[in-house]
DNA sequence: GCGCAATTAGGATGATTGTCCTAATTCTAT
DNA sequence: ATAGAATTAGGACAATCATCCTAATTGCGC
């Protein structure tokens, strides 16, 4: 099998197992049997956990990057692009209420961890937040474009972790309703609320 | 030494590592070592590292009911309470922006690893949840009570989760003061916002 | 079809882990 | 003061971990 192919697949397995098990406690081994392949593979294609976790971190990044270029190419209106962002909960909503947010519990766990790789794991976070600037300076907002990003990132990561401690669903659909009515509030030509 | 005594200490030292480092990632040998004992009077007073764990909890727990009870004692409306549990990450910010939130980061972690503890640990999510419903049912919002516990309780963390990732004690502190904003609409009296 | 590089397999290693055991020490009741 | 219980110390244990090594196999250019 080419190497790049192999490459790919460990990867895949351990961004999924780092997902629904946590870093720290996903080894070597266990990536190794979703794979398929030997451990003695699989030290030709990475040298240290580290390595792999790096790996991961930038296929979420990409991963990301590459899903806020489709909202920014598929909806013409920044309330649009925003409103995309809001329903990944309701979209995602299986995951999160098994695993929580992937990009969120990643940076808890490496903020814990003081792992070297926790900055990097962070700019995930800093990619929506940017992003969600951009939409709310698109949206006529300049002035408290980051107040407003921070707000929907701080909300998302809210309701991931409640959904996973309680897991229910009607709490996850209320929220993105209350939400998207802020947003909505927010749109050029209607009443503010705030 | 009274074993209550070192029982205690044991307790308390875990709380911290566990809080610091996380649960999978605190070994009997930190919590020995931060102690100050062997591990063999370790094992006299818990059988296994679960064991710790219940133990942690149970002392979170206690902690946190106690802090709410204080709340209830000392602030005579239920919004100058609300207040109190909105200004934690206020009180704690040092400590979120490094660990998070104790409680939410012990959900999230014991959801990952399927411990059988994990609904011992949401339990004190829980508690936050029903005593914030006590709160708004009090404040005249029976029939929103639980949707605005929880709106006030993912709030809270959210910006945990956002102060760990980005160390911003600004965003904190006017997190805080919208969500106050927020919570005087809704005191009787007063022009409600939503 | 041959040679060489890329890729894979699988075992070895040393460190760390949670758990368990036995012997020493300390405390307490009489 | 002394017996018996409570507490502590420290080492042994098997399992698991990340890491490393060497040998086998595969694929590809010629």
């Amino acid at each position: 099998m080419a190497a790049r192919a192999t490459r790919q697949q460990i990867v895949d397995a351990a961004d999924e197992l780092f997902y629904g098990h946590g870093y720290a406690q996903t080894s070597f081994a266990d990536i190794a049997a979703a794979v398929n392949i030997s451990r003695g593979n699989f030290y030709y294609h990475f040298k240290t956990k580290d390595e792999i976790l790096d790996a991961v971190i930038e296929k979420r990044l990409e991963d990301r990057e590459w899903l806020l270029a489709r909202w920014d190419e598929t909806s013409d209106s920044p309330a649009a692009r925003i409103a995309c962002f809001i329903r990944i909960v309701i979209v995602n909503q299986a995951k999160i209420m098994a695993y929580g947010c992937p990009v969120g519990t990643l940076t808890a766990e490496l903020a814990k961890l003081e792992h070297p790789s926790k900055n990097k794991a962070n700019a995930i976070m800093a990619l929506f937040r940017d992003w969600l600037i951009r939409q709310f300076i698109d949206l006529g907002h300049e002035a408290r474009a980051e107040d407003y990003a921070l707000h929907v990132l701080g909300w998302s990561q809210g309701v991931a972790t409640l959904a996973q401690a309680f897991k229910d669903e009607e709490y996850i659909t209320r929220e993105v309703e209350k939400i998207l009515g802020w947003l909505d509030g927010l749109v050029p030509g209607r009443a503010a609320k705030t």
